[in-house]
DNA sequence: TGTCCTTTCACTTATATAGGTCCAGCCT
DNA sequence: AGGCTGGACCTATATAAGTGAAAGGACA
């Protein structure tokens, strides 16, 4: 149906950190803090694995996981690395949510976006090929943005949970079949 | 008009999609 | 020297976070 390519999600520790002690202390390439450049330390415990982001206030960011599980695996490594560190007590229950999902879709067909804009409904579609060659489709739901483009090829963000954007690729596809009934 | 406070925005990261531009390198 | 190719990077989308800058409004 779609294709997970991208995770965020976000938590929070509860506790104030000393970003540049704990960069020290975890040491490079794992731990990358450079406050003049950004106020967050980012940590990434192996080579193209997901990052995370952390700040001074405890809030975290975990970015590129490819599936709901890795990101809370990700969660799970990060809280008892600070557990050991003696930085949290325990790795106990937090408070961390998904907040985003990107995933792709095929629509199987070539797409003629300017018909397409038009089919959707302009007031939910944006499509300016000189600035982007994909059509932005908001559908009235308003809980997923979808880009779409004249391969048929799809991309689904802004969802907080799969089953949102699977359900918003799936009201795409029959509003497609129905415009092209028509 | 000057000072202060609030609001807004850009920055950064991940990721797919695709068209365009720009530059480097290679071959003729 | 000119043409071709490939790669990098820009455009847009969502989302969290903290910081700094800029803009706007209010008040003396």
């Amino acid at each position: 149906m779609v294709e997970i390519v991208n995770v965020v999600a976000s938590g929070a520790l509860n506790v104030e950190l000393d970003l540049e002690r704990l960069a020290d202390d975890i040491g490079e390439p794992v731990a990358c803090y450079d406050p003049d450049k950004y106020p967050g330390m980012y940590l990434r415990f192996e080579e193209d694995a997901p990052l995370i982001t952390v700040y001074r206030t405890g809030k975290f960011i975990i970015t590129g996981a490819d599936s709901e599980d890795e990101s809370y695996s990700l969660r799970e490594q990060f809280l008892s690395l600070f557990s050991d560190m003696g930085v949290i007590e325990e790795p106990e229950d937090k408070w961390f949510a998904i907040q985003n999902y990107v995933c792709t879709g095929e629509l199987e067909q070539n797409l003629d976006l300017n018909a397409l804009a038009i089919g959707l409904g302009l007031e939910n579609t944006e499509y300016e090929p000189e600035q982007f060659p994909g059509l932005v489709y908001r559908p009235e739901s308003g809980e997923s943005v979808l880009l779409i483009f004249n391969t048929g090829q799809a991309v689904i963000t802004g969802a907080r949970d799969l089953q949102t954007a699977e359900n918003s690729f799936k009201e795409l596809k029959t509003r497609l079949s129905e415009l092209f009934k028509s």
